[in-house]
DNA sequence: CACAATTAGATTGCGCACAACTTATCGGGG
DNA sequence: CCCCGATAAGTTGTGCGCAATCTAATTGTG
């Protein structure tokens, strides 16, 4: 039906909307370290990681982002010394980012940041976690169905 | 503290992934009609408004982009002949969006759209309703705020 | 009426996202 | 052992998104 064409009705407009208002809460937030929201959730797949660098690929898996996107972007992070790229010894085609010392050191300083952005939500913790599942399903749902 | 920073924890994550995810699913079907997913919201707009043409703020206050977005967008949508840009008679300043023939035609052939995507996400009509308001309430929560 | 402050839109520059392509390496079958 | 398909990462090109800046038109104030 023609009514369905109503943007306040679109599930997606209000997925794209809060998505880029979440990231307006971060920004002024992670701008204080230098990092942009991406670079920001390569950081944390590594910190996750702890000693096993993961490789592109495997970063690219884990945030769902190719090497397209990522390249450039590790490259910056790099620049700015977080990260270190190395071609593996035994498969010269795979690239391994691991953390330097400031990288590592990061995590300590920035460990406040999901709490203040939780507060800037207005959302209680339960609505929070109930929102954050449901989102989790659309996507899993959504690539389970690519997938075949 | 530490274990916040874990990325299947995020709010943030879902909402970033939810979102690329969705319009994973737009791009193959817009590319039918030739539009990019932030270009059909525009259009979405547009077809809500009928005749009164908005300005270019005015669509930017509906999609919460501004004219670095939208001016480039808008010429290209321009060029694809689907809308007209024309400077305001009585304000030289303002802009208005219209339609042209093609634009307004394009809003049938568009109108299964939602219902595909909505199927494609793999919840139920009332939970894409709960998700929905959930999702608008951030993003309501979030500006008002930043408003103060 | 003059002129400063405001407003509207466009432009520039940067960093994603993503498709398409390129280069280099690896692994398996003849 | 060699080639051939597959895999990993990087590169190029396009289109957002947003900050910062610019130009032009308008409004408010004295």
């Amino acid at each position: 039906m023609t009514d369905d064409l109503v943007l306040r009705r679109q599930v997606c407009f209000a997925l794209y909307a809060a998505s880029r208002a979440l990231t307006d809460v971060y920004r002024p937030i992670l701008d204080e370290f230098g990092l942009t929201y991406p670079q920001y959730l390569v950081l944390l797949v590594l910190w996750e990681r702890g000693d096993d660098a993961p490789t592109v690929s495997e970063l690219g898996a884990a945030l769902r982002l190719d090497s397209g996107t990522l390249s450039p972007l590790l490259k910056r992070l790099e620049a700015a010394g977080l990260v270190v790229r190395s071609r593996s010894a035994r498969d010269e085609r795979r690239v391994e980012v691991g953390l330097t010392a400031d990288g590592a050191a990061l995590r300590q300083r920035i460990g406040e940041v999901p709490a203040r952005v939780a507060r800037a939500t207005g959302l209680t913790q339960a609505e929070l976690v109930a929102l954050r599942d449901s989102l989790t399903r659309v996507t899993e749902t959504i690539h389970r169905q690519k997938e075949q």
